[in-house]
DNA sequence: CATGAATGAGAGTTCATTCAT
DNA sequence: TATGAATGAACTCTCATTCAT
């Protein structure tokens, strides 16, 4: 489940044995701090699950943040490879928009969430326990999206105009419909026009066309 | 700094004197809080601050979480009324459209949490906290929201079909143009220009507006 | 309730509405320290039971502990009124053999350890918290009851060589037997006939007579 | 000083060292509680007597209380152990009678009583602590008791009759005579003959046998 | 490398008592 | 005298981390 990316805040085991050992504290970690949070979460209780004796928690990690900052970057790196995908993705079909594009990072983005709701609370803790890294999964995600709407106005399917903040509002939309239709989801919920919704704001925004607007163009 | 709103897990004072000893151990919990976090926050480090002794602590507040939930109610409640002036203001000018209303809103959040920035955190932190306090706090939020974009329909001047999922987005959007803008302000940041760009989203999201959608209306 | 004999521990009120508080109070502490024991009773649940202020506290007992021994000199002072009228009574009757007052004495604590089982656990809690109180409660009902069997001696009905230390075995199957048959009374035990298993131990003692001993004499 | 005895309330340490630190913890709690008494006892004063530290005594124990416990189990086993004992020794002399048996039972106990003073305190405390254990201490010592006492009358050397309550009655003969004798033994107290004040009441009850008595038989 | 006992700083909380009103 | 807010010493218990085996 680990991803290739450096994790410095992980020791590197030398044996098989050993990447065994950390993969399982890691998982273990990943569950133990999803269900309980940081501060509820013990060390001792992620060895048990993990199955390993507690001084062996030591061995591969300097400290229960430095396991937990190692998990945070690991989140933070599948995440970002989830929406690139996404994106990918529409792209081979071709003939995709810049708002289809969008549409399918935060739709990939909503998938993950969905399936990893509780490990996916991880980040968000971060801002109160590893603030450096929250801000920095953010400010990444930001820059990437703002990337992507820079090429959309190169393109010539994006306004002009477009600025970093587009980028963190965006960004706040598909957080704040993660956690409502993700994390806090009802029965009942459409979930499924979730992505319909986020096309429609960002191809039109919410107000109803003045007719000045369409004669202003 | 306490609103009139009930706060039910704080004991209510009886006297002039005691209605001193909450306030004051009510400014300073939001200050430590605010700049520690909610686990690195100590009660007796509250108490000293407030110029009050460890055991006046338990006279008001039946544990540590029983005051931040104290606090956090009070910040919602807070938020809320800000927001509510916000618009009120802009309706007393008469001419307001649903969009300027929610810009207004908007404004008066951001505002708000520029002013406020630690000590708005811990409504953020009460989502590892006191999850229950954070949800209503969002629930209830974008309810008022989705309130406001219903009035905008009937009035005409919001699109149809907008849905709670539209206010989660726009909640999402201003909580984090306010995490960036308000909270990891930095300098040279345009800030008076957010408005502005909320306003944009939300007249024409952020496609350039394709021929056909004009020949479609 | 208050017996009249001097409770030291306790402040006398010179007020009509001090004696009623001071009652109150007391009776307050009965029930609490009855039903939760000395460290888990608390001053304010006396109090608040007894419906008077915290503070008032003060004005009647110089501590908790001070109020405790109060209640112990008390319920010593009833729990001896008691076994006395028990015996008096059987004395009036005429023709009554010492064994037979001793029996009277057992039964009238009997009857009173089980209306007051709870009340009268105080006397044993003291043992921990006023050992002093403890102490001189059992010494002086053993020489009560020491006297007792000097008088029996004397009127020819009871054994020579009687010694304080019979007075301490029957005081000792006297609280055990209440113990077992009023503190943890059960469904189906035959109460009535514990006075009687006393009245046996004491004339002939639980072994079979052998023919020497009825020689012997 | 831990008897074989299975004492739930203590976790069972797997290495040598463990079970010496637990040894160490037994001990010093049961001096601390002797002299002090539950509620004066502190676990960090107790530690201290132990020379550990203060986190190992949640290593062995989830609470003050269990350690508490677990001393009583412990004491009642002991003084189990040493009444059993008292009594075979007596047997193995041949020509005992239950009446001798008892006596060695009661003299055994009271020995033991008399060496572990402070200690044997413990039990009774229990009474408030653990109230359980107490509870199951006395009727398990009471079921001993009656046991032999059925024994007795098959045997034919004690009455007819004997119940469960005359077991209660001599338990409670013996826990008294170990208070005022043991406990709180004054100059002067010929306690050698204790064992044969218990026996004459056992033999003959206090009554002077009355003529009718003899011609009944 | 693995183990799990040992460590001890530090936390939240209680409550008998005091005292200003 | 009555009140109840204020006090602060003292307590039990937790748990991240260390270290001897």
């Amino acid at each position: 489940m680990l991803t290739k990316s450096a994790v410095p805040d992980a020791k590197t085991p030398r044996t098989e044995r050993g990447r065994r050992t950390l993969r399982k504290l890691f998982d273990a970690a990943a569950e133990e701090f999803g269900e309980k949070g940081f501060h509820e979460a013990s060390v001792s209780s992620i060895t048990r699950r993990a199955g390993v004796a507690l001084g062996s928690f030591y061995t591969y990690f300097d400290s229960k943040e430095a396991l937990f900052r190692a998990l945070v970057q690991d989140m933070s790196e599948r995440v970002k490879l989830v929406a690139i995908q996404g994106v990918e993705k529409i792209e081979t079909k071709g003939n995709a928009t810049s708002v289809d594009k969008e549409v399918a990072a935060f739709s990939s983005f909503l998938d993950f969430a969905r399936e990893f709701a509780e490990i996916y609370q991880i980040i968000d803790e971060s801002k109160f326990v590893a603030p450096d890294c929250y801000r920095k999964h953010y400010e990444t995600t930001a820059t990437r999206i703002f990337e992507r709407l820079c090429k959309g106005i190169e393109r010539g399917d994006l306004r002009e105009g477009l600025s970093e903040g587009h980028a963190w509002a965006m960004m706040g939309m598909a957080v704040f419909l993660g956690l409502r239709y993700a994390v806090w989801a009802r029965d009942g919920d459409r979930i499924d026009m979730i992505p319909d919704l986020t096309r429609d704001i960002l191809q039109h925004g919410i107000a109803r066309p003045l007719p000045e607007d369409i004669r202003r163009r």
